[in-house]
DNA sequence: GACTTATATCTAATGTCATTAGATATGTAT
DNA sequence: ATACATATCTAATGACATTAGATATAAGTC
C-alpha cells in the first residue's frame, strides 16, 4: 500500500483549476488528469470528490467566484454610464482571456443554494447599478439577458475558430460593448429625463 | 456472415441526424448508437463515415443547410428593416426550436471548402439585405459577430437551464431582437439621410 | 455461367475514461 | 497499546472509439 499522502478536497479542485488555467480546456481535466498529476490512482479521488459531475460542479464555484471578484473590482470608483462600461468591459475581458473558465461558470444552477449564491455574487455589481440608475427589475434581466448571451456566445465563437473574416475580433468586440452600452445608456437619459 | 444491407453514407448521416432531430442531444449521437439504429456493428460505420469527427462534419453541414433554406425562406418577399427582423427572427426561432441542430452548425470551418460554402449560403440572404442598405461590409461584420454571439449564447443558456429567473425568456427575446433590429436601423437611417 | 474484383460487414483486439466494490494501511483518538 | 476513521489501493465492469484483418456478398468481365 502507497504512503498516504493526504490530500484534502481542496487539493484536488486545485489541481483540476490548474489543469483547466493551463490549457484552457474542458476536454484536458479529467479525473484520470487530476488524479495522475496528484500523483494517486483515479479510484482515490472519489474519496474527495463526487466523481466528475462533482469536480465540475467545484470548477464551476471556483469560476463564479474568480468573475465575481473581478466584476467587483471593476465596479470600484466608477459611477453611472462608465460604471456599466466598465464592469462589462471587465466580464468580457475575463471571457476572452480564460475562455475554458468563463464556460465554466455557466453552469446549470437548479436549486444549488452554493451555485445560486455564487451567481448572484456575480450578477451583484451591475445589479446594483442599474437598479440604483431607476432601471425596471424586468428590463435589468432582459438586459442582463442579451449581455451573458453575447458574451457566452463571443467567447465561444472567439476560441473555436468562428471569427475567420480578415475583420479584427478586438474591434468587434467594441463594437459589440457600444451597442451594450447604448442600449443602457438609452434608458438612463430617459429616467433622468423624467426626474428632472 | 451478416447479409450485406447495403447502406449508403448518406443513410449514416441519416440515421444520425435523426437521432439528433428526435432528442435534441448531441451526446446521444454516438458512433455506437447510429451502429445500433442501422442494425450493424459499429466498426462497420468506418466504411461510410470517417469516425466521430466525420459524423459530426456531416452533421454540421446538414444543420447549415437547413439553417440556410430558413433563411432564405425569412428574406422572401419583405425589404428594409422589416426584411432584417425577418430573418433574424428566423434564425432565433431555429436556434430554439432545434437547439442541437444549430449547436451542431456552429462548427470550425478552417479550410474546409463545403463547410465555408455552407456558411456562406447561411449568411447570404442578411448580407444581402444590408449590403444593398449601403452598410458598410466592416460593420456589417461587426453586426454579423454580434448576431451570431447573441443567438449562440441565448440558445444555449436557454437549452441548459440557465435562464432560471421568474421573467419570460420569449420577452427576453423579443426585448434582445428589438436592440439587434435597431441598431442596424440608425445605419439605414442615417445612409437614407445622407442620401437625401 | 464461372471467375475476378470491390466492398460492406464482420470478429478480434486495444485504448481511454468513469465508476463501484472491497481490501489494506496509515494517522488520530481513546 | 488498541480501536476507529479514512485515504489509498487492487480488481473488475462498462461505455465509447478505433484499428487490423477476415469473409461473404454484389457487381462486372470473359
Amino acid at each position: 500500500m502507497a504512503a498516504r499522502l493526504g490530500i484534502s478536497k481542496a487539493d484536488v479542485v486545485d489541481t483540476a483549476y490548474e489543469l483547466l488555467e493551463e490549457t484552457q480546456n474542458v476536454q484536458v481535466v479529467t479525473m484520470t488528469a487530476v488524479a495522475a498529476r496528484l500523483g494517486i490512482r483515479v479510484q482515490s479521488l472519489y474519496a474527495h470528490v463526487d466523481g466528475t459531475q462533482g469536480l465540475q460542479r467545484e470548477i464551476a464555484l471556483r469560476s463564479l467566484q474568480k468573475l465575481a471578484q473581478r466584476l467587483n473590482q471593476a465596479a470600484i470608483g466608477v459611477a453611472g454610464i462608465d460604471a456599466v462600461r466598465s464592469v462589462l468591459k471587465a466580464q468580457f475581458d475575463f471571457a476572452l482571456e480564460h475562455p475554458a473558465e468563463f464556460a465554466a461558470s455557466i453552469y446549470p444552477p437548479g436549486t444549488d443554494p452554493q451555485i445560486l449564491e455564487a451567481i448572484q455574487d456575480v450578477s451583484y455589481p451591475m445589479h446594483t447599478i442599474l437598479h440604483n440608475a431607476g432601471i425596471d427589475d424586468s428590463v435589468i434581466t432582459h438586459w442582463n439577458r442579451l449581455v451573458l448571451s453575447t458574451i457566452c456566445g463571443f467567447s465561444s465563437l472567439h476560441q473555436n475558430g468562428q471569427l475567420t473574416l480578415p475583420v479584427s475580433t478586438k474591434d468587434s468586440m467594441d463594437y459589440i460593448i457600444k451597442v451594450l452600452v447604448s442600449d443602457v445608456e438609452e434608458k438612463l437619459v430617459t429616467s433622468e429625463m423624467i426626474s428632472s
